[in-house]
DNA sequence: GTTCTTACA
DNA sequence: TGTAAGAA
């Protein structure tokens, strides 16, 4: 499996989001509406992030903070959307080996770290970028 | 019990 | 952005 199909694999419920970005379901959702994420939805409509929503979030938190407003946001994030489009094509062939992962096997692991994450709740949440260690 | 949408302070 | 209402 693709690293790149991994990463847009809808896993996180609004909750586990919320917990992993410190944002607002309010918030998170106002940024789907202003386009900067477009998580996957289930039957029952409800919403499931993958890596790289909740990365984007991340991202857009960061800058926030920083003192951008939506449509800097809207405007970086588009940038780099660019930028990917252009890597897409040229992404080679992977040599990759890891092991195969069931959807279900993948979600159990997700849910123990998060309870790890969630076990210590003082520490300052996830920088944009750490999710990756779950895919270590 | 959680999340969704819509609407208003 | 926060919060309430009503439905899923």
């Amino acid at each position: 499996m693709r690293d790149d199909t991994r990463r847009n694999m809808p896993l996180f419920s609004m909750g586990t989001v919320q917990k992993l970005t410190e944002l607002t379901p309010r918030q998170v959702r106002y940024y789907e509406q202003q386009g900067l994420i477009r998580p996957a939805r289930t039957n029952g409509n409800q919403r499931l992030f993958s890596f790289n929503d909740v990365d984007r979030l991340l991202h857009i938190k960061n800058l926030m903070e920083k003192g951008v407003n939506i449509a800097g946001v809207k405007e970086m994030l588009q940038k780099e959307e660019q930028k990917e489009g252009v890597v897409t094509e040229a992404t080679p062939p992977q040599t990759v080996k890891k092991p195969e992962i069931s959807e279900a096997e993948l979600h159990k692991l997700l849910k123990r770290q998060l309870s790890e994450l969630s076990a210590r709740p003082n520490q300052s949440h996830l920088l944009r970028g750490e999710l990756s260690r779950f895919f270590h």
